[in-house]
DNA sequence: AGTGAAATGTTACATCATTACATGAATTGC
DNA sequence: GCAATTCATGTAATGATGTAACATTTCACT
């Protein structure tokens, strides 16, 4: 597992709750829900699902962590983040729940493409695929 | 407003609360919550959101609504569907919510491609821009 | 009219996310 | 040192979104 980001752009070093928040995301590939990482941090004294999602929007902010739309969850960062900055789109597994990063400059130049087409300024992309992976089909 | 599906698809008439519904829908270009939804047709009898996700779950079997994932919020189509059924993508304008589809069959073997690649056999994509349209910015 | 299927209605609840405000811990400037 | 500021954390309450379970009504068909 390579978290190249890391390396480059951590902005500082992670508080307490972000550390236990990232540890959780870590510990699974699976996506999971703000309230499923808070019941796992029960033990370390977390009570309220604020400060997962505190925690959460940092993590987000950092590229440590992406927020699944479609299930509204959320995953570990688990990509070599080009320089690029390039669009990440996300394979999810409706039967296993394994969730595959991926990005590819092709893609982003389609989609830079039609949004200059249309006038359009995008900030913010979300790209996933829900359905069945190797594994499971 | 060109509903081409409506001259092809539609499995049977809509019934009293779809209608209402997809009424709602198309008197707007902005994403509605379900919740929004319910406000507009209290008048109309309907008091649960139950009974507006029940219509809302058979438009979009239907195609004639679509779910915006980055919003919770839901739209009516307004789109051209073509017959290969490309994947539709959405940009939505942050400031004034107006959201546009669109589809590319380069999009589609672009994604069908990566799919093949890795063994994944999709069943559902959901694509959103989230920025400002041309009017917007 | 009698039957079955689909649609609707009602209540309650589950899940996801934020607001408002209080407290504590680290940093900076003096 | 220590006040002032800022940032992280804690606590309580509430808002927003979505579903389960079950009762009743409507409608098509015979």
């Amino acid at each position: 597992m390579n978290h190249s980001h890391q390396d480059t752009s951590p902005p500082r070093a992670l508080t307490k709750n972000e550390a236990l928040v990232y540890g959780i995301l870590n510990a699974t590939d699976q996506p999971l829900s703000a309230y499923a990482i808070l019941d796992q941090l029960r033990d370390d004294g977390l009570r309220a699902p604020v400060q997962v999602y505190r925690a959460l929007d940092r993590l987000l902010e950092f590229g440590l962590a992406h927020r699944l739309e479609s299930l509204n969850a959320f995953v570990a960062c688990n990509h070599d983040h080009p320089e690029e900055a390039a669009q990440t789109a996300f394979a999810i597994c409706e039967s296993c729940g394994k969730v595959t990063e991926f990005t590819d400059p092709s893609l982003d130049e389609y989609l830079a493409h039609w949004a200059k087409s249309e006038n359009f300024t995008p900030t913010r992309t979300t790209l996933e695929l829900r359905g069945l992976c190797a594994a499971c089909r």
